[in-house]
DNA sequence: TTTCTAACA
DNA sequence: TGTTAGTA
């Protein structure tokens, strides 16, 4: 199997892997599961999975900690993110091309 | 591996 | 408040 064929959003690494490849501790991705920063897969026995979304879901948290935002407010802009690329994405289907370079809400409005 | 608890800064 | 360590 190519890398290319590697599904992003597929869980692989195990907990342990996982917050090695981020420079966090493993206790450290539990808490942030509990408090809803992320909710990586499960295998049938029960022990998280996490994919490189999930990764990048980490280091982004990472960042918002650094940027001194605490979990709850981490939480809530994981959120809107997660909101706003799930709406842009459903605009993408509406508009073509053309109209979804521009966003309607940024575009130059015409003042004779 | 999981969850819980306590101590630290 | 978030991290770390110890426990079961």
């Amino acid at each position: 199997m190519r890398p290319s064929d590697v599904d992003p959003a597929q869980g692989v690494f195990g907990i342990s892997v996982a917050a090695d490849l981020v420079g966090m501790d493993p206790q450290s991705l539990r808490l942030y599961e509990r408090r809803g920063l992320l909710e990586p897969a499960r295998t049938d026995g029960g022990t998280r999975r996490y994919s490189s979304d999930d990764l990048a879901r980490l280091q982004r948290i990472g960042y918002l900690l650094a940027a001194g935002l605490n979990l709850a407010g981490i939480a809530k802009v994981l959120e809107l993110e997660t909101e706003n690329a799930r709406l842009r994405a459903a605009l993408e289907l509406t508009h073509d091309a053309d109209m979804a370079r521009t966003s309607p809400l940024t575009r130059p409005r015409s003042v004779d």
